[in-house]
RNA sequence: GGCCCGUUGGAGAAACGGUUAACUCACCGCCCUCUCAAGGCGGCACUCACGGGUUCGAACCCCGUACGGGCUACCA
């Protein structure tokens, strides 16, 4: 540092270096030092580099999670590399804890950056208030080349610029004529530098209204826009730069191939280009990913994270629908065709599947609830009996104490429940959720069982307490859990049949007169006398669980109620 | 207001100038069935926001209108 200091010393200095020596007199590394150390990546052809730059102003937003999926994927698939970086340069709106929680949320979903500010990398620091000394060597090479100016101006003077632009109806800003501090000589800015004025740096933008930018949008093709003429912040008063100004710098030197990001800002392209452009910086590929909307009203909107619940990465994880259909719904929402190529690869790994730019959709879909719980569905139902088992008591023991405790009461019992008719082609759908396992099953132990047949006994009024007693007591007298299962239905028609129901459906439906009800209903009475609940799980597992002891109390107990 | 992006059934969407507009979810009906969850079969856009044009031919190309969304900060 100081050598290179006095190298400057004995150099002339044009009034541009001046300036810049007297905002940074301790900056002393240059854009080729930058460019030595952050060299451009060694990476295979066609890898891409992507990354997720969260900034930390609470949970991960569920568009957010769509996002950063994509972009791991998409480095993944490629054999690349996703970093993520923490944009924190907006202090005011930091809510600490939130940078470690982002990336742990990530991580649920199995999404680990190959960089970050917890994983380290070679081209860190990965949070951007500890790259201020790189922003400040780009901005002082800006203000050398006289491509960046201070500005001096309070937020009053703004406010008025703002209000006459509004009266004669100007586009609102800080540009052309009325960029005041642009035209502002070195020494006189030098002369209000000194005197400690408050002031931010300003891009002296070249554009002008009547030029037209290009950008291929990978995802969207060419878009065609009036090139950028307002002098933006790049440095505000605090010393640290703006997002537009940082996410540039870092996006060059951090070299990604690829950003994607959210379609919000697409409008400030112009700027961002312009930037690349004039820093002689090649522009990396941008890809404007759709956001997630909601209907509301009959309308569209962003989701919110204030006002929608399934905005907030954590309501999912903590109803517990499963990781696995949740990145399955987020893959038919990134390509348009991965359905397709699931209904023919049900049993391959999801991540055999190449996303692609081309089949992103231009359009901010919207976030289908009915389809992400058909998708869990299906994922919970594929799963086998050990998988979730083990998941949902990993689920409990984080968001659910009392299954939790139920569940390692007896595991291989809740494995037992658990794999009623898993596993074959066409499993039971019962649970979208792992909260929704609980309340379906908890009949299956006593200390609830009870609970719930003192209060509730769901029969079917049209029955007297001694037609279902004398129907308790007939099946109690042969449960018949030992036989098949097909033995066993024969033989509860049997009995059904002793005590007046038909063994058939339609025969009951045929001549309701000749009997009390039919096979259903008589299987109902035992289904609620053994469960406390009309609806069950195949009843013949669930006997056999439970076992004959069990059916037995249970069975005397309801009829000590009745 | 200005600048961008978008518009195919309730939702996600395919078709990339050429047969009766795929498929998935939802919905409806039937079947199966001891309940539920499933499963099977079938139905659901005389038409692709609207209006013009180009073409032998348009959901696909062009223009305009409408509607929806995003941006328009010393926030990201």
């Amino acid at each position: 540092m100081v050598k290179y200091g006095m190298m400057k010393v004995g150099m002339i200095m044009t009034p541009n270096q001046l300036l810049a020596q007297l905002i940074f007199p301790d900056v002393s590394l240059s854009l080729s030092d930058l460019e030595n150390r952050f060299p451009p990546r060694k990476l295979p052809e066609g890898a891409m580099v992507t990354r997720f730059a969260p900034s930390p102003t609470g949970f991960l937003h569920t568009g957010s999670l769509s996002a950063s999926f994509i972009s791991w994927r998409l480095a993944k698939q490629s054999r690349g590399v996703f970093f993520v970086r923490l944009e924190d340069t907006d202090q005011k709106r930091e809510i600490t804890g939130s940078k470690e929680k982002v990336l742990e949320e990530l991580h649920v979903f199995g999404i680990d950056p190959d960089e970050s500010y917890v994983h380290g990398g070679e081209y860190g620091p990965y949070i951007q208030s500890e790259r201020k000394w790189i922003y400040d060597v780009v901005i002082k090479h800006l203000l050398e080349q006289g491509l960046a100016y201070p500005c001096f101006c309070t937020h009053e003077e703004l406010d008025l610029i703002r209000k006459k632009q509004e009266e004669i109806k100007a586009n609102p800003g800080y540009y052309g004529e009325y960029a005041k501090c642009r035209y502002l000589s070195v020494e006189q800015a030098c002369k209000r530098v000194n005197s400690k004025n408050s002031y931010v740096i300003r891009f002296k933008s070249p554009g002008n209204e009547e030029s037209r930018v290009s950008v291929r949008d990978a995802i969207r093709g060419e878009i065609v826009f009036p090139e950028n003429i307002q002098d933006i912040v790049i440095m505000k008063s605090d010393g640290l730069p703006t997002y537009h100004f940082a996410h540039l710098v870092d996006d060059h030197f951090m070299r990604p191939t690829h950003i994607t990001r959210g379609e919000e800002w697409m409008a400030s392209l112009p700027i961002h280009l312009q930037l690349f452009d004039s820093l002689g910086w090649e522009r990396p590929i941008y890809a404007h990913l759709p956001v997630i909307m909601k209907l509301e009203d009959g309308k569209r909107r962003k989701l919110s994270k204030r006002k929608d619940l399934e905005a907030s990465v954590r309501y999912f994880l903590e109803l517990g629908y499963p990781i696995e259909g949740f990145l399955e719904y987020l893959m038919t929402m990134a390509n348009t065709n991965f359905e397709e190529w699931r209904l023919a690869h049900q049993l391959d790994n999801i991540f055999d599947f190449d996303l692609s730019f081309q089949k992103m959709t231009l359009d901010g879909g919207l976030f289908d609830l009915e389809k992400v719980k058909y998708i869990a569905k299906e994922s919970l139902g594929r799963m086998s009996t050990e998988e979730i088992a083990g998941k949902a008591l990993l689920w409990a023991q984080e968001y659910d104490q009392k299954f939790a405790k139920v569940i390692e009461s007896d595991y291989e019992y809740f494995k037992a429940i658990m794999s009623i008719e898993r596993g074959g082609d066409k499993p039971r759908k019962d649970y979208e959720k792992y909260a929704d396992i609980f309340p379906i099953i908890s009949f299956m132990y006593d200390e609830y069982f009870y609970e719930e047949i003192k209060l509730e006994r769901p029969f079917n009024d049209k029955y007297r307490k001694t037609e279902i007693i004398k129907v308790l007591d007939s099946f109690l007298a042969n449960p018949g859990i030992d036989l098949s299962e097909e033995e066993w239905f024969s033989n509860l028609k049997n009995i059904g049949e002793t005590c007046g129901f038909a063994p058939r459906a339609k025969d009951y439906k045929q001549h309701p007169d000749q009997y009390l009800g039919h096979i259903g209903d008589f299987a109902e009475i035992i289904r609620i006398a053994v469960s406390a609940r009309k609806n069950t799980p195949n009843f013949y597992y669930v006997l056999k669980i439970l076992g004959y002891d069990k059916i037995v109390s249970r069975i005397k107990y309801t009829i000590s109620l009745l």
